[in-house]
DNA sequence: TCCTAAGCGGAATGTCAGTTTCCTGTTCTA
DNA sequence: TAGAACAGGAAACTGACATTCCGCTTAGGA
């Protein structure tokens, strides 16, 4: 792959993050090219369709997650301070229409790999006694994703609302 | 008005309710149509364009609530317990792209009107220690619609974590 | 019963936003 | 420096909707 091929290739994928999370997987090809600082026909070449633009979006999402669960993980020796930590983090990303094309039908393996390191963490916290034990991990991503599609809306303090419901009172 | 077109506006709206809560304010006009048994000419007579067929569902739709805000109250004395209520009525009722439709810029009065009384409930409910102060009836409203703009995604229990967050601790 | 204004259906038309193709000119890199 | 890979973007294509229009139907009063 020639260097500049590469460069544009980075480019798209950049512009195509922004521009989902502000205007849902539909967002125009047209337009994530332009902000690309590319030609569509370029976009295309890369990625022949849609579909497989969102699935390239959808891996790298993955892996800026569970990155941020390592970290979490790595600052707070306690589970549930881990999870509220990677809570904020994945919301604060807020690449909403991102999340939501994950748990559609792109990049199943990836989300697995991201749902099942969470689990650790969500099971540990409950067996601390920290996190309410009614609601699991796959609660949690639905969660995750209702917040993740509302950049924006929703204020801080709604993060703080859910969190202080998920815990053990 | 004869009473045919009176039945037809009626199975209009009713068909518009659905299908904007199924699939958001910019539901196909010609899809209201069908659902309601009535070709998209009678539709067209009835409602001059989409906004006046959103702003007629978003006044149904305050009804609804100002009335259920009513029947909570009457069957809970306790504030608290009735803005429980309340808010369990409306998810359910799950008309969220209405709600949305709310925020924007149909009937703005009908929207003012059911935040006023909500706020009289939410203040008593504050007043009592009974629900956290840091959190207004705009922000009551605004979760609210987010939980109704994800029907059916959000299993019931996400209603109570919600509730629990927001009360006093 | 008959008349007619009110009402109805739905094909036809217009519009628009996006997708996708394709061809010409450009740029790497061996 | 050749030539394969690449870029750009105009243009044709697509499909989904909104909206109009008009010939036919019907309710309901006289």
């Amino acid at each position: 792959m020639r260097a500049d091929a590469r460069r544009n290739r980075d480019r798209i994928l950049e512009a195509a993050r922004d521009a989902v999370a502000e205007l849902g997987a539909d967002a125009p090809m047209a337009l994530i090219a332009r902000r690309a600082g590319v030609g569509v026909g370029t976009l295309y070449r890369r990625f022949p369709d849609r579909s497989v633009l969102l699935a390239a979006l959808a891996e790298q999402y993955v892996h800026e997650l569970l990155d941020s669960i390592d970290r979490a993980v790595a600052a707070e020796p306690d589970a549930w301070a881990a999870v509220r930590a990677f809570v904020v983090y994945s919301v604060e990303k807020g690449r909403g229409a991102i999340a939501a094309a994950l748990a559609g039908t792109s990049a199943p393996q990836a989300r697995q790999a991201l749902v099942q390191r969470l689990d650790e963490l969500v099971r540990q916290a409950q067996a601390d006694d920290a996190m309410r034990s009614d609601v699991g991990t796959d609660d949690l991503m639905e969660l995750l994703n209702v917040f993740a599609c509302h950049p924006g809306i929703i204020p801080e303090r709604f993060l703080s609302l859910m969190l202080d419901g998920l815990e053990r009172r």
